[in-house]
DNA sequence: AGAAATGATTGACACTATCCACCATATTTT
DNA sequence: AAAATATGGTGGATAGTGTCAATCATTTCT
């Protein structure tokens, strides 16, 4: 037992710099939930006063719409990890402010085609350029670490997206 | 202009696995916050029916103030990058449960001090368990490679928290 | 002593995530 | 072809979140 064990307490302190993480330190989900909260808030602070600041959705299906003219809302929620209710509120928000309409899938009687308005597509260029700009959130990492980290998250993420659209995990 | 060009639109598809993401897949910003939403969900199953499932920042107020007996609600906040207002409700939410006490700080007026009871400390202890275990949702990453990644967030993680910290920035 | 800063709490508001039930349409089974 | 099942989208209900402004007590600064 040394003095910095894991499981022993230290004494009351003041400052946040003096927090010892414990097992937090070696948890990836604490970093990724606590760094989500400061992430959300630069976005919504660069994205002030636009149609699609607050909640994190919009962005997503803006830009997906956008992509893929005609997609349909269940894609859209699998791929931003919510369930189709969510999504629903979510585009129900955007048609209200003029950026999508839903259409009738000609193929399928139950789907919807998203597109883009007009004010949909100029907005979407304004927030890419946006979205683009959030990087130097983290100034102070390389571009080889930055690529390094999106990596091993893009894969975590793909993974999770397939997982969830195989086992029919009801989101 | 190549066939994949990343302003090209692609035609309407019907699974996620072809979606394409675009600008968002070289946003670190996105991939945080799908893989938070991910996170909390596996971690919320985890911990379905004990005091601390739901919600993010009751599991980091137990193990800090399991740590850091003492310690005051508004460095617990710092650290979990949340309001000292949105601090206070969970805390209430925690003493209501009985699983820590709110003391007066005997140097300072103004300041609590926080404890775990005895059965905060059981809980503590139970938790530690399973966030442990959760490591086991990112079971597709090895060793190194998880190691690689936390170090990485752990670094942007203290230079957020401690430039909110000196900036005052009033969270 | 008076002014300003700090720590904690509360109320209000808009947004979120989750679960469940529901309806319409497609697909599969018999 | 009829019945059963699966899928896509919607809506309600509930518990929780993040943010902002206001308040109050206490401490610190000058």
């Amino acid at each position: 037992m040394t003095a910095d064990d894991k499981r022993s307490s230290t004494p009351p302190i003041t400052r946040v710099e003096d927090v010892d993480l414990g097992v937090l330190d070696g948890t990836l989900s604490f970093f990724i939930r606590s760094l989500n909260l400061a992430v959300t808030r630069d976005l919504d602070a660069r994205l002030d006063g636009m149609e699609v600041a607050r909640g994190t959705g919009k962005i997503t299906a803006l830009f997906l719409i956008d992509r893929h003219p005609g997609i349909r809302p269940s894609v859209i929620a699998a791929a931003s990890m919510k369930d189709r209710s969510a999504m629903a509120r979510i585009l129900d928000d955007m048609e209200k402010n003029g950026l999508i309409r839903r259409e009738p899938d000609p193929e399928d009687g139950r789907v919807q085609a998203l597109h883009l308005t007009e004010k949909g597509e100029k907005v979407s260029r304004e927030v890419q350029a946006i979205v683009r700009q959030s990087r130097d959130f983290f100034h102070d990492i390389s571009e080889e670490e930055y690529a390094q980290v999106i990596d091993l998250l893009r894969g975590l993420y793909w993974r999770i997206v397939k997982s969830h659209q195989a086992k029919g995990t009801r989101l």
